[in-house]
DNA sequence: TATAGATTATTCGTGTACAAAAAAATCTTT
DNA sequence: AAAGATTTTTTTGTACACGAATAATCTATA
């Protein structure tokens, strides 16, 4: 044989991961109806809804942005006039972030088609292979870091 | 009830895949060992390695990279002297991309590491449990476009 | 063969993504 | 109480990611 070639990119994990989370992100763009908002921006205001308030590094982590992607993105809905910014009182280094009536009115409209964002994005399965594809990526999803 | 917060973020789709990906890009970085080399060059190189000749927006579509990402990509990869790039004869708005000896050797010894980096984003698997899940991955990485 | 339509590559603008560093505030430890 | 370490936020720089616009070229067909 004249070369070796038993490295095929359509099999590895990693490219097969970015491209289906490339196809969900046309996905949210085409069901989500608003052109501004992205996916890290619907993540955001969604934890923000179920906890009422949070500092900025804080929903950071539970959204998986690092601190200066969160500054981004807080930075946008703030400027839509969605969230409020206020200093912690009990400790200024932080920025307690929480919706306003407008993005809570908006999240609460966006968020009855997140339900079909996902079905759209599992459709090419079976509901048995949905259900245990989402199981096996909870586990690929989890930071368990190597080190530290 | 207060609210309903039937919508939990952790279980959708989209967010699992971004945050499978993530986790990949970090264990990519760890064990490709070169801080300079991304995952989209990597992708490059190695379709380019495969076939010799391409032109730009061909390997964009094996890649998945749109033509703006593809020209960025290919231009750091050709700074860093690794490809090249001349215009077809046939077809003068083309532009063929080739390995020069740098990049073939860059790519040959590179490509060594990515059956480890695919293994350890599956780590969290039982190896029955890779095969299904590379699978489904397969039928959900497939842009089979909605509409057109 | 003229021309409308498609393709290729580039550029621009916005939004992730993250490392690294700086600045301010807080916590820990002695 | 002060030094030292840690945490939170912001900023900078590089690299995807993609829509939209543009210029050059090619193709198909009227």
């Amino acid at each position: 044989m004249v070369t070796q070639k038993d490295y095929i990119l359509e099999r590895q994990a990693g490219h097969l991961l970015r491209r289906a989370h490339q196809r969900h992100s046309l996905i949210f763009q085409e069901y989500i109806g608003d052109s501004q908002l992205t996916p890290l921006q619907f993540a955001a205001l969604v934890k923000l809804r179920d906890l009422g308030e949070v500092s900025q590094n804080h929903l950071g982590r539970l959204t998986a942005m690092d601190a200066a992607t969160m500054q981004g993105v807080i930075k946008r809905l703030a400027a839509r006039g969605l969230i409020e910014r206020r200093p912690d009182p009990n400790d200024r280094r932080r920025l307690i972030l929480s919706l306003n009536k407008e993005g809570r009115k908006l999240i609460e409209f966006l968020i009855k088609k997140g339900g079909a964002i996902t079905d759209q994005t599992l459709k090419p399965l079976t509901p048995a292979e949905r259900k245990i594809f989402l199981d096996l990526l909870v586990k690929l999803a989890r930071l368990n870091k190597v080190s530290g």
